[in-house]
DNA sequence: ATGTTTTATGACATCGGTGTCATGACATCG
DNA sequence: CGATGTCATGACACCGATGTCATAAAACAT
């Protein structure tokens, strides 16, 4: 590869005006440039970013780490995938700066990250973002305090910079809206119930509940997904078993995500239940991919991906450049409901009763 | 940041020698090397990475070129999102090889490729993948011949090394596996039909046909998706009426991807039908959070992502060492038939008539 | 004891750019 | 016309590692 003496020699100048021409930092000759640039595109000439950092001590690098785009061993797995719209969001507002990101990979092993936060320092990244594939805690090992980190979608527990989905709201609003739609008894098939974002969402579920002086019935709340892979299918089949044959059974179940949601119509269309006449469903991520192609259309509750890869993103520049933040730690970040015809409006408030299918399906709406 | 400097003054040694004990090229005393880390640890010290490739002209970096984490302008879909896997694919060998690699996005705008190609150059990368969000033809910037370059999931008119996926095999395996089971009425609702996946695996769907002496009825290879997002919803319903409508119709509807059977799935729903006993549904693609969860589970074709990915890099590291390369190119990928479900076998040969449904559902299979 | 390796270490140049300063050629101004 | 300022350019040092070579000390062989 050629370098900014071979132009220097090529072009009968010394590297220094090369170096000029390149930055255009000083005044050069219009003959003189001429010639310069016609050694670079004759030897192909392209700058080193090392030697260039050698000198400035700036990369204009951002580490990126995430689990995202290899996250499970099991290789044809794309759950969860939604979560690189993070990555897309801060993308777009780093190449926006300036900056040029570096997206490294956990494969799925958290155990890889000191070896990947290691490398970034070696390439004297100006900060470093890590994103989380669902919302948690983390534990990342330390940091130079003059790298700055900001964590997206995860937290920790000494005050790292957080942005976070506001998963109480997302569940609280769609609840509302459920009840505003005439919906008294409303499931809840749940993600695991020891995960951050199940915990929060429960507590929106119920804050909207008594916000509309519902009392609260936990036998609606069931786990409807479980890590085990084996087993996962019979707890959902089993959850909405239980919640057909309560005495008086919900008028819609909402769903952890929209892939619960999917298997939920499944099910469902097997006990002869149409949606949404017979019983509406209501999901959960906005995963447009599941979301819009279903029939009916499901009604969920987007996670702001972009949004939250955004705001990480800008804070980060902030801080890199010294401007003030004004983000709160955590930022939560919210998303709106997407309303869709999975779900019906129950206009008489008796008209919560389970009615049974009519002999041939037709086409709805 | 500490250097080198700080770190052999701290310990009160020469530069050089914190090398060694760095690299471990050359026997350092074991005091020596002891207050030597003992410096380095209690200064935070790590390496510049740039200052080390100055001298040793190798980057040990890889660039990656990808529009998949920001495909479309649309920031909440991630419809083609499995092209990821190809990613991850390439992750996998290349930490496996000792190899960083630096993944940059197009943000959905082919105009950003040279530029993006330009700052890998400045970064010295040896070695550049590029991977498209599907099965296409492109068209790239010019690479200085000592930086190779793959193409994945996509190929131009210069003879670049390209990975492709087998599309006229994939479909070619799945119609002859429907043969098996007994279909000789196999509707295709294809893709855009200008698409290379779309030529190369209808013509995968002829040759099955013809080795099974069934006579082609163009009829039943209609086009199910097109890129106008308002009006492909409309051609999709279209195309299914004027199957259904035939004298003899389909008992199969092969679909140009997931996503696409499941909207064949909700249509087929609303016409009174059900999968698998009065029609049968095959995929494209195994997107797995689609072809599992689905009701029925979908028979579809896996798109080898992951394996194009290793093969791509595999191929790219060999190069990089100056191994032979025995790859063909462009190197064909293949992809299994996933069997689900779906698909019912037709034991006799008059089977092939639509029967209706009858009054309420029932729990299949 | 002397010669020969081996071990342990440092001095110095080098990689490819850029910052600093110096210099010569003009242009401008009082 | 001389003083000052601007323009165009080059010489040289420097960023932080590592390769090369030299050298002193220790270990080993004869």
């Amino acid at each position: 590869m050629a370098t900014i003496y071979d132009v220097a020699k090529a072009a009968g100048v010394s590297p220094k005006t090369v170096s000029r021409v390149l930055n255009g930092d000083a005044p050069v000759g219009k003959k003189t440039r001429e010639s310069v640039n016609a050694a670079i595109a004759a030897l192909g000439f392209v700058p080193s970013n090392a030697a260039r950092m050698m000198r400035s001590s700036k990369s204009g690098l951002i580490g990126l780490i995430t689990g995202a785009i290899s996250m499970t061993p099991d290789p044809n797995e794309p759950k969860g995938l939604p979560d690189l719209l993070i990555v897309q969001g801060i993308q777009n507002v780093m190449s926006a700066s300036g900056l040029t990101l570096m997206i490294a990979d956990t494969g799925g092993r958290a155990a890889r990250v000191p070896h990947l936060v290691r490398t970034f320092l070696e390439h004297r990244v100006e900060g470093l973002i890590y994103v989380a594939e669902f919302h948690q805690r983390v534990d990342l090992p330390e940091i130079p305090a003059d790298c700055p980190v900001i964590l997206a979608n995860c937290y920790d527990d000494y005050g790292t910079s957080a942005v976070l989905p506001d998963d109480a709201r997302g569940q609280h609003d769609l609840t509302a809206r459920l009840i505003a739609a005439g919906h008294r008894r409303i499931a809840y098939l749940t993600l695991p119930r020891e995960t951050d974002a199940t915990k929060l969402r429960v507590q929106g579920y119920r804050r909207a509940l008594s916000e509309a002086g519902i009392a609260l019935d936990t036998a609606l709340i069931i786990t409807g997904f479980i890590n085990d892979r084996d087993r996962s299918a019979a707890v959902l089949w089993d959850a909405i078993d239980r919640l057909l044959s309560l005495p008086e059974p919900p008028t819609v179940f909402c769903c952890g995500n929209d892939e619960m949601a999917m298997r939920v119509y499944g099910i469902l269309r097997t006990r002869g239940l149409r949606m949404p006449e017979d019983i509406s469903v209501a999901g959960y991520d906005n995963y447009r991919a599941i979301a819009e192609a279903l029939y009916p259309p499901l009604t969920t509750v987007e996670l702001p991906y972009a949004a939250m890869g955004a705001r990480a993103a800008e804070w980060l520049v902030s801080i890199i450049k010294n401007e003030p933040t004004p983000q709160s730690n955590p930022t939560l970040v919210s998303g709106p409901v997407s309303w869709r015809s999975s779900v019906t409006t129950l206009s008489a408030p008796d008209a919560n009763t389970v009615r049974f299918p009519t002999p041939n399906g037709r086409k709805i709406q």
